[in-house]
DNA sequence: CGGGGGTTTGAGTGAGCTCAACTATCGTGG
DNA sequence: CCACGATAGTTGAGCTCACTCAAACCCCCG
């Protein structure tokens, strides 16, 4: 008696660090409400009250900013089973806006719920924290590439990023995934133009590093390639355990830090990130 | 007995929601140690431990990430009462650097002892949470700005998002800011190179906008013009306590809101925003 | 069969890049 | 006191990436 949409945000969260049963349960019981979307619906608005969490349950969804004259910056994009919300959790004004790509079916649950979830579940309350950082650091990677690469660089990069994501959720199969947005769309995220992302787009799709089709589909033909050019490495996206800090057990941690100088910087081993195989550089 | 660091800490996160006293005293009473930087140091590495929290209480810094090629894109500036590596503090590793632009003290608090605060006081919690938030909402602001302005605008919005900061920590008397960043370091945060970047700024300055002298002082001119220029409104800085919710009641409102329905999304009476009278567009 | 949204193409322009040299300033050491 | 190097800022020249404007094309759908 839950909802598909918390069930995949609980398995997100289950990918960073394992949860107690009983915490995943009190995430599971939050309350909430569906609401569908149509493609080019606006979810949230750019400064609109922030009163209700929007979690995804399907469909593609982006953040995004207006710019002067008209003009939209997409900051980010989510997928099933991200909260895309909790970033304005203590706002009383949301500062971008949400907007439906694709149908898209979202479920709301109230900023009361969730408070009354962190301020009784410790774990859950940094779990959620730890999200919205994981989407902060996602955020400074858009920066850099908005910032310092080139177009090709750019598409390559934005292609990289959303096939692991969605790979950790099924959304991708071989080397093929859904990208139900217009070209218009990808060149507001990479702050291009539509003319430019076009030729560029078609430019590495020439040189055999990917392909698209009508419906939307991106296919990745030659990834060593493309991360090569991207300058990709998944590391920022904070998806695994391996990136992450064992929060839960903190009481015992920090007893044992504690009783250690506090110029101890180093000596833990750590498996490297490993998301892709067929997605690494060699 | 506590640091002025933690102090400029508690000020800053004062001025977005009144803090009680016992709060504001548990976090006076973070333990930690002091640090001294130069001005060209790195003060935490691109995928180092993440193991302290960093807490600025004197000078300039800014989180960086390298890009192929040696090149850097910087993501953001802090100041004196900022809690930079908060942003980490459920990594094991960091995704970015910090770098001091000017001899800079540190004020160097484990994440133990941070977690050992959250886990025992549900008000700073939020109000960490929120200031990491409050970080993020800057993120994406830079990447509107890197991704969708023409260079002189890149400027003036980065003069502006400074000089709204400084000002809040007094920093900013008139309109004379110290900004000890080299060009080059300008040009790395906004995704420009030095050369165009010089030119860029002599532009703006001999259209009487800004001027520089050579201690790295900024001198606005002409505010009104900048603004226009830049595009700029300080909403997304979410540093006073009219954008930002109350959540130190959140049982109180939690009890009341949920009686209400879920889709009341309007109705609270709200202030504008007041950050500088001299820094809004008439 | 006629929209209309999305994509593609072409042509011309300009913002921003690289490379390279030169100046200014300051701290250091002979 | 000056020579020197290092760092920061400035200027010029040439090039190219990415922009705008404009028109065509495609395909789905009513």
């Amino acid at each position: 008696m839950t909802t598909e949409a918390l069930r995949k945000y609980a398995a997100k969260l289950e990918r960073r660090r394992s949860l107690a049963l009983q915490d995943a349960e009190a995430l599971l019981a939050l309350p909430g409400y569906h609401r569908e979307y149509r493609a080019g619906d606006t979810i949230i608005d750019e400064n609109a009250r922030a009163t209700h969490c929007a979690i995804v349950e399907s469909g593609f969804v982006s953040r995004m900013k207006a710019v002067a004259d008209g003009a939209r910056q997409i900051v980010a994009f989510h997928f099933p089973g991200d909260a895309v919300d909790l970033q304005c959790l203590y706002f009383k004004r949301t500062d971008h806006k949400i907007y439906a790509h694709a149908p898209t079916w979202i479920y709301w649950v109230p900023h009361s719920a969730v408070f009354h979830l962190i301020d009784n579940n410790k774990t859950m309350a940094k779990a959620l924290w730890l999200d919205t950082l994981a989407d902060a650091a996602i955020f400074r990677q858009w920066t850099v590439n908005v910032g310092h690469r080139a177009a090709r660089e750019r598409i390559a990069h934005l292609f990289l990023e959303i096939a692991v994501r969605l790979e950790t959720i099924g959304g991708k199969r071989d080397d093929t995934f859904e990208l139900p947005v217009t070209q218009s769309g990808i060149a507001e995220a990479l702050g291009l133009s539509l003319v430019h992302l076009n030729k560029s787009l078609q430019a590495i799709k020439r040189d055999g590093l990917v392909d698209t089709t009508k419906g939307r589909l991106v296919i990745i033909k030659d990834g060593e390639k493309l991360i090569r050019l991207a300058g990709f490495s998944p590391e920022y996206l904070y998806l695994t355990s391996d990136r992450v800090e064992d929060f839960a057990d903190t009481e015992e941690l920090q007893s044992a830090e504690n009783g250690r100088s506090t110029s101890d910087l180093g000596g833990r081993s750590e498996a490297a990130v490993a998301i892709s195989p067929n997605l690494r550089p060699s």
